[in-house]
DNA sequence: ACGAGGTCCTGCGAGC
DNA sequence: TGCTCGCAGGACCTCG
């Protein structure tokens, strides 16, 4: 489930590929992942537009046309971005939610099978306001105890629900927000103002370590994740709690807990450890 | 202002 | 074996 690792990961592998490129004979097979824009009006600014250069944001990736406009695909649980050398196989098409050419024979593939994901195209007014009401890149060097205290001391909702705001802290999930607290020893019902400046410390260590080392493995792939070249990323090898309910904590060897209570989302931890 | 809970969407695994 | 049901989840919405 693409999450900022994830989506860093298609991003740096399309990027170099994508730069340059100008969009030609796009299609858009689904029109319910399309937020605040129609489709005809879609395919009629893409068709012909130039990339500049692909980023991400939070769990966003990015793609920036030379005219001004952003195509922002946030891919939720199960949208991956694929480049394809040629005409699209039938399986390839399946689950295609948007295609479009990219010179050559090259198309471009937004696939989603559950559609959770959205795709805007926004203009730089709209990029904007969009980007304004996301929290800061917890990745971001200047991102330092300080301001993580700021964006979650407000709040006395759990910490791990706090985690997961994307108004508070941009891109971290459900994953993530799991491994950050186990690795930080910090029960996930706490109430986020209840944390105390070592904690918020440890978090923070935490938070950078565990979203640095899923980069460095290419992202988590439990199921339909995949990278930009569409591989599997491999840090699912490397949870610590995700995915683990009733198996040994790798600290304390104690049967890992798992409650629905925090947000109706599973959240997987160690009563012991993390108290 | 904040918090709780419902909704979207489809594939899959559990259970009968 | 074949069916139904419920769950997975991020973001957004409504209601209290």
């Amino acid at each position: 489930m693409p999450e900022l690792p994830e989506v860093e990961t298609i991003v740096r592998d399309l990027a170099p590929r994508l730069a340059g490129s100008r969009l030609s004979s796009p299609r858009i097979h689904k029109t319910d992942v399309l937020r605040g824009i129609s489709r005809g009006r879609m395919l009629r600014l893409l068709d012909g537009a130039r990339i500049r250069c692909v980023t991400r944001r939070a769990k966003h990736a990015v793609l920036e046309l030379d005219s001004g406009h952003r195509l922002v695909f946030q891919p939720g649980m199960t949208g991956s971005l694929l480049i394809y050398p040629g005409r699209l196989t039938a399986e390839q098409r399946r689950y295609a939610v948007l295609e479009t050419g990219i010179g050559g024979r090259e198309k471009l593939v937004y696939r989603d099978v559950r559609r959770i994901g959205t795709i805007r195209l926004l203009d730089e007014r709209g990029w904007a306001s969009y980007t304004d009401r996301i929290g800061p890149e917890p990745v971001d060097p200047d991102f330092d105890p300080v301001e993580l205290a700021a964006r979650i001391s407000g709040s006395r909702q759990a910490i791990k629900k706090v985690l997961m705001d994307q108004r508070r802290i941009a891109g971290v999930g459900n994953i993530y927000a799991s491994e950050a607290l186990f690795r930080a020893r910090i029960d996930p019902s706490r109430p986020a103002s209840h944390l105390g400046t070592p904690e918020t410390e440890r978090l923070h260590r935490a938070l950078k370590e565990v979203l640095t080392d899923a980069i460095a493995a290419r992202g988590t792939t439990v199921r339909d994740y995949r990278t930009g070249t569409g591989g599997s990323g491999s840090f699912q090898s490397l949870l610590q709690v995700y995915g683990r309910a009733g198996e040994p904590c790798v600290r304390c060897g104690t049967p890992l807990a798992e409650t629905h209570a925090i947000d109706a989302r599973q959240t997987v931890f160690c009563w012991r450890c993390q108290s």
